[in-house]
DNA sequence: GCCGTTCCCTAACAAGTGTTTGGTAGGTTA
DNA sequence: TAACCTACCAAACACTTGTTAGGGAACGGC
């Protein structure tokens, strides 16, 4: 059995990532179906052929995309939602935790926006609906629990409130650059303040 | 010079609006890209080249969708910005008049939302640029009215909360679905609700 | 009956697509 | 030095794409 060593030059799965994050970038300015391989392999400073050598097709490239940002995404709301906050806490904590999300995984996130509802009907991107199916109960959860615990209001639809929730925190990415004026935390700040209290002045 | 006289069997456009919503449907489901004219074709129970008889491209196709849904919609918009009302009964018109859009042009709305981004560079669809611009001038200025007025919150970024108030209304023509639980009118009411008071329960 | 128009079909085209195969420069290991 | 592995290139493949050209059936006007 030959001993395990490290590359040489440029370690594989750091190449890897570049490669993923580069074709991340061009998938979500044209649209996956609109980008062509050659495109991502020019950006990459290479032919298209060459990208086989590192992953198998196309597919298991948005596919790779997509599985790390859920993964990581889901390892920061469930550290959320086991902490034990009341709604309102678990509210901002989650508000909070997406623009973090946003800020390390833009792309992937404006990927996941336009892509990710017609890639859930092949079998191979199942987990994309089972995420989806998991979101929803834990923001539909903790908003209903607030209602009961009188802490958000009754007088709303609840669905409709969970989409407007959901929708006005997620689209961010399409607009959000990294390094521009405000920081996740100050973005989610403003946010949640819109969100809970309205922008109407309160007189 | 002969006689202009009205189709026999189905009027002309009338057929031609049968298509372009069968074209739109497809498009708002699939994306514009992943649509093949075969697909369109197919679900209009004709053959990919007899679209030709109609529309000379598929752009053409998208265009005509998305030109027609705007020309409707800044038809709606400047009446209400003509009608020289204060700035929150300003935005409760617009956004009021904006689900009356979705709920009338729900897959030219997500067609829109998915690629304008990346037509809006094309010089074909250089419209979609201006409309933008007119919507940000519209809809912003309405915003900073607000504020000196009074009657808007002064403590926000009022960009950050004029892409809140923008997102938020148009990202519903993701899920809304025609014929739902909700009336356009009764869904602007209790978003407005919600993005003017707030979800959180006053005390 | 004939002509013209409308609307679609058949069949093909050229360009672009994702993908495969065989090869090879250059460094690492033995 | 020889064998090997990594990471790429060069060139082609089969297929799909938007689009076109010619034809024909159904119908109305004359």
């Amino acid at each position: 059995m030959p001993t395990k060593k490290k590359p040489q030059v440029t370690p594989t799965p750091e190449r890897r990532r570049e490669l993923l994050a580069t074709a991340a970038e061009v998938f979500a300015a044209q649209g996956y179906n609109a980008t062509t391989v050659r495109r991502i392999a020019d950006e990459a400073g290479m032919l298209a052929g060459s990208l086989y050598y590192h992953f198998d097709s196309k597919e298991s490239m948005i596919d790779e995309i997509l599985s790390t940002f859920l993964d990581e995404l889901w390892q920061g709301y469930d550290e959320v939602l086991a902490a034990g906050l009341g709604p309102r806490e678990t509210i901002e904590a989650l508000v909070t935790e997406s623009f973090r999300e946003i800020d390390r995984h833009r792309p992937a996130v404006a990927i996941y926006q336009k892509e990710s509802k017609h890639l859930a009907t092949q079998p191979r991107f199942a987990y994309l609906a089972d995420s989806q199916t998991k979101f929803e109960k834990a923001w539909l959860g903790t908003l209903e629990r607030g209602v009961t615990e009188g802490v958000f209001r009754d007088d709303l639809d609840i669905r409709l409130t969970y989409r407007f929730v959901r929708d006005t925190v997620w689209v961010a990415a399409s607009w959000y650059r990294p390094g521009g004026h405000h920081s996740p935390e100050e973005i989610a700040r403003q946010y949640l303040s819109m969100v809970l209290d309205g922008i109407a002045l309160r007189t």
